[in-house]
DNA sequence: TGGCTGACCGACCGTTCGTTCGGGCTAGTC
DNA sequence: GACTAGCCCGAACGAACGGTCGGTCAGCCA
């Protein structure tokens, strides 16, 4: 049986939570151990009891981020229904998530590959940007999409209009996750024009 | 009068374009001197040559991304017309921009601040992102854009997806830069519903 | 032809990096 | 009250970092 010798000022969560924004704040590079050692208010050494280095603080962090993304795509409204709908539940709760898990996602979202743990992360974003084009691909085929756009190209707009979220919003900036799940949503299908004002296609 | 006593094997801008695509592509903080040298096959040493220090090519690559950035602001077609066909050209000419200084427009959005070079591009950016909350903020009142949107959210959202352009745009892939240009003005201000199908306000 | 200069190189500097190691402290067990 | 396991620390490690220094070499001009 483990018993608590005594009481740990971190749990591995609470520690990495600290790491995590910290790595955001500076870049996962140019944050050394002694930078997160400060933050949490430890020894750097202290650090190496709860993980096995910098690198699985990086691990541990993304992993999170994707776990909390590939959930989205496992959820009842993004499996079922029109192609459109699902899209849209995926856009929105993609939104959702993101607010909810924002130091992860973001964390996410900044991986450059340098590291095995980095690339792993790679891979999982592409499979998700696949998942993300054929719900774009379904449903232009079933007509409630526009089919004037390059499924991919579009896709990756969508995407890249998502994922910008990490770069500017703050949970205490006086927008809430919804409203910024809705802009994104109403964004995302009927653009930015005034309704009756909407052209019909490109190169008007 | 300045001669030229041995063929020099870099410009200054020769050499910075390999420097900044090793920054793009592992990173500022990520990539060594040494890096830097193997790539443009000459010595560390040889580098300082041609400039200050590391920080320096970080400065003159995030710089040519501001400027360029900034002449769109500039043109004839984004300051004068209504609000709605100013801020239709900015995010088109951005477009077009971002991919003809696609290195230096990529280096220049991952800044972080670590470095005085970075914290001044941050603040360019800021600057290029009040311009155009006013631009979105005159196009809602002068009627031709959606009032049902927070202006600074739908600015960051579709700043968002003008920026995330940088993550995956590649000249050979098979899309042209008009093409590109064309979906983000389609998408920003008409979405991806199809024509007839749209909804008139949010929360349908 | 020989000196001058711009372009480049090899060796090395001090610093900081991520990591390791041995030991000390503390709270619960016997 | 001795013992032990869990938590944490100080000191130090080798490696890699950005940067410096003195010098070499090629080509132009006098």
């Amino acid at each position: 049986m483990v018993v608590q010798k005594r009481p740990a000022r971190y749990t591995l969560d609470a520690l990495l939570e600290i790491c995590v924004r910290e790595f955001i704040e500076r870049g996962y590079d140019a944050t050394s151990m002694e930078d997160l050692a400060r933050s949490a208010r430890l020894t750097k050494s202290s650090i190496y009891h709860h993980v096995s280095g910098k690198e699985e603080l990086l691990r541990l962090g993304v992993a999170r981020g994707v776990d909390a993304l590939f959930a989205v795509f496992d959820e009842e409204g993004s499996t079922s229904g029109r192609a459109v709908e699902r899209l849209e539940h995926v856009v929105r709760r993609s939104a959702d998530c993101l607010v909810a898990h924002l130091p992860h996602v973001t964390l996410l979202l900044r991986v450059r590959g340098n590291t095995e743990a980095e690339r792993w992360a790679l891979e999982r974003r592409r499979e998700l940007d696949r998942r993300l084009t054929e719900l774009v691909r379904a449903a232009i085929e079933e007509g409630d999409l526009r089919g004037d756009l390059d499924p991919r190209t579009v896709t990756r707009l969508v995407f890249g209009m998502l994922n910008s979220v990490t770069e500017w919003y703050r949970p205490d900036g006086g927008v809430t996750g919804e409203q910024l799940a809705d802009a994104l949503v109403a964004l995302s299908f009927d653009g930015l024009r005034a309704p009756g004002r909407r052209r019909r296609s490109l190169r008007s």
